[in-house]
DNA sequence: GTCTAACGTGTCAGTCACTGACGACTTTGA
DNA sequence: TCAAAGTCGTCAGTGACTGACACGTTAGAC
């Protein structure tokens, strides 16, 4: 048992990590996040301002930083795809999973608040784009490598592959706007079913 | 003749501006933007960093700030479509704006560097894709006018606008990676064709 | 033509996100 | 038990940005 335990000192690590985004994440939906600084959220959890640094590389990580997880574990469910399966249909499961992490039963409560932040505060829009895009270059390297597998790769130029990725991305944020509009009375799977329905694959 | 030329102020503001552009982008594209500080603009256009920023609120705005005159064009283009035509027709042609826009003839040889600077800096990508995404939101508000004008208004939480917006300007971002992947040989309005190909509303 | 109000500019000081370096303290594992 | 490694606070520094002020120029009324 060499590997037994995560090991106490990566345990206190996720403990603090997770202390710190908890108020910060408090004070960001209370306050607003530009109006919040790095040194209130150091003060609310009694360190400084460099070791909160030591935790979150960015003050928008505080936010989007577990999102890195979420696709992780996307593209895992990608590879684990039928490779033979139409490429719409895996892109539908692959946004499951991060309909069913955003379900998380622990802090439900902060998950609607924490999507309007996101939305409504440009910085964190931002960021949160930019990794979808990252993202979405992983999902594109993906279905091209199964696309090749299966014998029938895709020309190296071809846009049909990312345009698909695009539009099933595209479909999550319809469904997000429209799972806050609704505010968040209609399940979130049932928004991402019904944006996903209006367009799909050319034959 | 009240209003006859935009006067010596408005000239001379637009001149500094785009010299400022000039000059930064070249450095841009030569040094990199992150490793651009804006006192190295200031100096090459002769001007303290405090006038920089007369000329630009940020940074990100001398690589992206034009585009959102292209933004506003998009748009007009958009109200200028026939109110019962497809919503994907209609997208196609706001798109030709853009299109045409990257082809003006005056700096052609910029349009492409430009292009993979943005793509290949995660802030200006971030910033490029922020800007995307309010557009798409200016789009879906016009969608959702014309449709009410039609007679045949969408559901306030309908992601179906959203979603048909999103998968247009998804092909458009798919159209520029395959463009510059393919070091700009093809058209870029064949890319976007091809992407927009791929993928369509659902009956 | 002159005068005044508006405008453009540089300078300075300040905020905030973020980084590197250092020294003190604690924990880990041989 | 002791040395290597990790954690932390402090300090100093960079770079993007902002507000305030004083100075010179210019536009436009008269």
């Amino acid at each position: 048992m060499s590997e037994k335990q995560p090991g106490l000192r990566e345990r206190t690590r996720r403990a603090v990590t997770a202390e710190i985004a908890a108020s910060a994440q408090r004070l960001f939906v209370e306050r607003g996040f530009e109006a919040t600084t790095i040194d209130d959220i150091a003060g609310a959890v009694g360190m400084s301002q460099r070791s909160v640094f030591r935790y979150f590389a960015t003050k928008e990580d505080i936010v989007l930083g577990k999102f890195d997880l979420v696709m992780e574990d996307m593209l895992t469910a990608l590879r684990q795809r039928p490779p033979g399966e139409e490429v719409w249909t895996s892109l539908r499961h692959v946004l499951d999973v991060l309909i069913s992490a955003s379900e998380a039963p622990d802090k439900q409560a902060l998950v609607e608040p924490i999507h309007r932040l996101v939305f409504e505060t440009p910085t964190l829009l931002a960021g949160y784009l930019q990794k979808l895009q990252y993202m979405q270059d992983a999902v594109v390297v993906l279905l091209q490598d199964r696309a090749e597998a299966a014998g029938r790769p895709y020309d190296t130029a071809d846009p049909a592959p990312r345009a698909l990725t695009a539009a099933a991305f595209g479909c999550l944020l319809a469904a997000q706007h429209s799972w806050l509009a609704s505010d968040a009375k209609s399940t979130f799977a049932d928004a991402v079913d019904r944006a996903m329905a209006t367009i799909g694959p050319r034959a």
